[in-house]
DNA sequence: TACGCGTGGTC
DNA sequence: TGACCAAGCGT
């Protein structure tokens, strides 16, 4: 049996939770696996036409861990922390050659395989196996952190750690996968992070950031960093032929293991584009013709890029990260590229 | 422990 | 329109 709140949680699930996203069809761990990873820090809608896309090429863990990896990128390109495909795909070959396909249900041994943090372990080990696992997602923290008052950034170790406890404490003995579903539905559907629907909630009674009339202070924001602002120019090069000039950019780091296009030297100065200099890669073209700059904001930092289209005669000293490769837009387009270079290859 | 890691939605 | 953030994890 729960306690009070995880029983008029499960109580509102039955007449208002989600039961129908993809992932809800067939709740094998491999399917669940799957939706736990792409909906990491990405919004459901989102990732909804990526999962049904992933699951109709990969249908099984064999499928997945038997594709080759740039393949795998590329039915993640554009959905972004793309280490979380890498891990999928090394997750996948691990629970083939270690666990003969078949997912383990312990949550312990489900967090040993890359990608699989504690809360993504619980949910799947609640979700697949119904085994009693406590999740703590953005969902949960919220409501958490709402209905007990707790102050402080979920960042913060110590401030984790409470909400931790307080997802131990209420996760229930029965009704496991429900119950996981209906905390993070009451986050995603009532108790949502502007706005919260408090008239509509079943636990609002025994809530303090209700209570204090002020659900939204809960929980406490991440303290604002300045963004650095970094600049450099990505050269678009094309031959006679169409083909593009793109680079295969190293496994680590911002889209790691994806194509995208090769940058100049950074010594190179936007009104110093030169006829001639040292280099790197011979590129003969026709007429030089710049594109406008322009910022591309991530999360973490800002990023001016300076889109060269080399079409004079000239050669240009390249950055190298790694293997350059030729590929016609199509190719490219279909191999997979982050979304701005996507967006400038389009162009 | 704090930071790096994408993209799109929302206001 | 820029700031903030979403079903976190790895290092």
């Amino acid at each position: 049996m729960g306690d009070w709140f995880s029983q008029q949680l499960l109580d509102w699930y039955d007449r208002h939770g989600r039961k129908e996203l993809p992932w809800h069809r067939d709740r094998s761990a491999y399917r669940v696996w799957v939706s736990e990873i792409m909906l990491q820090q990405t919004q459901v809608t989102t990732v909804i036409p990526y999962f049904e896309r992933f699951m109709e090429r990969f249908p099984s863990v064999h499928d997945l861990a038997s594709a080759a990896r740039e393949e795998v990128l590329g039915y993640w390109s554009g959905l972004g922390y793309y280490a979380r495909a890498r891990n999928l795909h090394a997750a996948a070959i691990e629970v083939v050659e270690r666990f003969e396909g078949e997912f383990p249900q312990d949550p312990e041994q489900l967090q040993s395989l890359p990608g699989i943090g504690r809360s993504t372990a619980a949910a799947i080990a609640a979700q697949a196996f119904d085994q009693r696992a406590a999740i703590l997602d953005g969902n949960a923290k919220r409501v958490l952190a709402r209905y007990h008052g707790v102050e402080g950034w979920p960042g913060k170790t110590a401030v984790a750690n409470e909400l931790w406890d307080h997802a131990e404490e209420h996760t229930p003995h029965e009704r496991i996968r429900d119950y996981t579903q209906a905390i993070m539905d009451l986050g995603a559907m009532v108790c949502t992070r502007r706005n919260p629907a408090c008239a509509s909630c079943p636990v609002r009674t025994g809530c303090i950031g209700y209570a204090r009339n002020d659900p939204e202070a809960y929980p406490g924001r991440k303290p604002k960093k300045e963004k650095p602002e970094k600049t450099l120019w990505m050269l678009l090069i094309e031959d006679g032929e169409g083909r593009l000039l793109l680079e295969e950019r190293p496994p680590t780091g911002i889209w790691g293991g994806l194509l995208s296009l090769p940058e100049a030297d950074p010594a190179l100065q936007p009104e110093e584009v030169p006829d001639h200099c040292e280099s790197a890669l011979g590129v003969e073209t026709n007429m030089p013709d710049s594109l406008e700059p322009f910022r591309h904001t991530f999360s973490h930092y800002h990023l001016w890029i300076r889109p060269l289209r080399l079409s004079a005669r000239r050669t240009i000293s390249i950055q190298e990260h790694g293997r350059l490769r030729w590929l016609t837009r199509e190719q490219a387009l279909e191999a997979g590229l982050p979304a701005p270079i996507r967006g400038l290859i389009r162009q």
